[in-house]
DNA sequence: GCGTCGTTCGACTCGCGGGTCGAACTGACA
DNA sequence: TGTCAGTTCGACCCGCGAGTCGAACGACGC
């Protein structure tokens, strides 16, 4: 048999101490942004955190400076899984607009359906401090030019035809950002169907330039 | 010269006593959306909207029970504008399911963009007691019914074709309670202007059957 | 065995903010 | 002028939860 392992409530072996501090802090996020959006940020207490994990509320502090870094590690992590996503966003002039609109819904949805992604988009900007609130505000707006960047090529190219790239980038957000609050991982729709019929949406609603 | 009023921090007569308190507790609930949406409802104290009515916090009290019960109260309000419509939403059966949607967007619109119906899309009901949460996720549920009641209309007389109610209501709805987020009211845009610019969005979305 | 470093936790501090209490003020009416 | 109901506020209470501290524990090298 062999030899009993000393109670550990991360519960692995011990190999790299770098790589697993940082592994930890991946596991730490991932819990307290789920907890977040189920039951909101101000409603959730560290030692919420600290109980789903079987761990005390000072080693939250270990691998934290406070509460709010970490929604704001959340934030950070949903912004990045766009904007330095392994791989990049094609590039303007590789296939038409609408293709490239395709790319970037497909993305999005798969962003905000992720744990962090909805963090994200339902807990609000409120909670932050203002250097790391100016962050995620900043990453969220460099998203928002993505899409104005797409439409506005589609207006030259013709595959996508809108009068008002603020109004339709900020109805397509809309509809977009309220996935969490309906959608769920586990049910009879998987994410790529779910993107589908979305894009579908969106294609109806930006025409392309009548023939 | 009139003789100088007393100081009153409400500044107006005393007419009649019930209906002033009314009036009061309507001031209190008009400013308290207006500071819960703009800073949220965590990041509000009492004081605030004390300082900024010009009274005390314990006058607050005099006119509720709770921190809670006023968002409860903005909450019911936004509902209400909908459920209880001075002039009630037209029957079914009365003109296209597509003109009762309209009809039914341009309310929608009208009252996410009030103070009370942005308080109810910004605001989310985590903050609220078991009891009053249930109560507006009850009316939030008989405002979506509305719009799956109108949809499954539109498939039978053939003016809204979607195969799927509740993806299309759920996608319409984002995309309205988007707006608070970047639509202001005191801007180039009218509240009028933009309905029906977004009711021409969802009208492509949404066709009617191929002819 | 022994020091050292990385990790964890029990027990604590402390300020913020929701909520309370009793006194004071106001206007109406007799 | 006195009383009473309606209204307002200064001063206070107090619990919750973020954040801290020092001790203890584990694994590793020697």
């Amino acid at each position: 048999m062999p030899k009993a392992t000393p109670k550990r409530p991360w519960g692995e072996a011990i190999q790299d101490r770098g790589e697993q501090f940082e592994l930890k802090r991946q596991v730490v996020l991932r819990t307290a942004a789920r907890i977040y959006t189920q039951r909101g940020f101000h409603e959730t207490t560290l030692a919420d955190i600290a109980d789903e994990l079987n761990i005390s509320k000072p080693t939250l502090y270990y691998y934290f400076r406070s509460k709010d870094e970490i929604l704001f590690e959340c934030h950070r992590l949903g912004i990045e899984a766009i904007t330095d996503g392994e791989t990049p966003m094609p590039p303007p002039g590789s296939g038409t607009a609408r293709e490239r609109l395709h790319e970037f819904l497909r993305r999005y949805v798969r962003m905000v359906v992720d744990d962090f992604g909805t963090c994200l988009v339902m807990t609000g900007t409120n909670a932050l401090g203002p250097e790391n609130r100016a962050e995620v505000v900043g990453g969220r707006r460099q998203i928002d030019g993505m899409l104005r960047e797409i439409l506005e090529e589609g207006a030259r190219d013709g595959t996508l035809v809108c009068d008002d790239v603020k109004l339709t980038s900020m109805f397509v957000f809309g509809a977009m950002n309220w996935i969490p609050h309906w959608y769920h991982r586990d049910g009879p729709v998987s994410v790529e169907a779910l993107s589908e019929r979305l894009i579908a949406f969106v294609d109806r609603a930006v025409p392309p330039a009548r023939s």
